[in-house]
DNA sequence: TTGATTGTCTAGCAGTGCTAGGATCGAATC
DNA sequence: GATTCGATCCTAGCACTGCTAGACAATCAA
């Protein structure tokens, strides 16, 4: 048995192997850039490998997804319980949320862009993706305020972060004044 | 120089009918069915043809987006125009700029999540999407309250209905209750 | 009727995601 | 130790993409 288990074990380091090059040459020259030939060339296997692993270049743009959202939750858990107060802990929360937004590209695209093939908002949506909302509304459900469904009140001002992350990367938005943009979301949406 | 201006006219006509047919297709059957090939199929001439009315297709895209833009103002600001004091003018506008996007989601798609090539808050930036965002600004801004510059609150603002936009499409937010996340936004953004 | 200038099309390039089928290698059996 | 046999992997190729060079035909001025 151990010959078959160290298969398999070499087989989820290829496959970690493929998820963690395609993030990589996604963050250095976009998801353009990641073409299942490149791919291939960098992890030093051939194309069809990539198949045996993942139905398509699609199942591997939600690999990394998932990856990222279990980051992403980690991200703004740390940011949350490091600051006092309700008000500053949404605050904390939306600055880790932006700049993990702005630090992680390719992986934010691959989240909220492009098509992962991901469940959202369902049943059958995997367990990173529902953590990462959870950890939204952990701190967020409280400054919903009186008669404001908490799951309701996250998932709007988590579209407000989405909006200010995505037209600010897209050039959509002037870079700078990201601060005041925050506050002025935390100040009148949070209740406090 | 008439036939000099006939031949000038058909060339523009040509090229609505271009840019026309690529939003239709778009909207039809998504933006990935938009191939130079389909898009020469239906226009009924060959391939080269739109490269010589357009860089790539990049530039159609840019071409349906800019159409978009002004068509988005003009919804705005007639939303706008047929509501009676600033709250219900801010409500209006969202949910016109929410119903547009949901009505036109190739044409949304152009102006905001795909690569038009278009320049944006610069200097050389198209007008019709200087007016678009004057649109908002016109409506929002009177509600930015005190010591909160106007263009600010207005991108704020617009990146909360962005998102909105963007997520419910994706299917990352549930469909039904916009009305109460468009309510949630008016009532805490907006000082009236 | 020429000659030149547009305008348009056919054919092709390099690249994409994905897959069928054959070669190769290693483990289990005799 | 030789031999089967199944898993593993690669070569080659398909149909498609955006885009372009060069041939061809239609139109105009002389």
């Amino acid at each position: 048995m151990s010959v078959q288990e160290r298969k398999q074990r070499e087989r989820a380091e290829r496959e970690r192997l493929i998820v963690a090059t395609a993030r990589e040459l996604a963050e250095q020259q976009g998801w353009d850039a990641v073409t299942t030939r490149r791919l291939a060339e960098r992890i030093e296997y051939s194309q069809p490998v990539l198949y045996s692993h993942f139905r398509g270049k699609r199942e591997i743009i939600g690999a990394v997804a998932l990856e990222g959202a279990a980051e992403l939750a980690a991200a703004v858990r740390d940011a949350a319980s490091g600051a006092d107060g309700p008000r500053e802990r949404v605050a904390a929360l939306a600055r880790a949320y932006l700049d993990f937004a702005a630090r992680n590209p390719a992986v934010y695209d691959a989240l909220f862009q492009l098509d992962g093939g991901l469940a959202f908002a369902q049943e059958d949506t995997p367990e990173p993706l529902k953590d990462a909302f959870a950890a939204l509304l952990e701190s967020l459900g409280e400054v919903a305020g009186d008669g404001v469904h908490p799951g309701l009140f996250t998932e709007t001002f988590w579209a407000a972060l989405h909006g200010l992350a995505t037209l600010t990367r897209a050039g959509r938005l002037p870079p700078e004044y990201v601060e005041p943009r925050v506050e002025l979301l935390v100040d009148r949406l949070a209740v406090v």
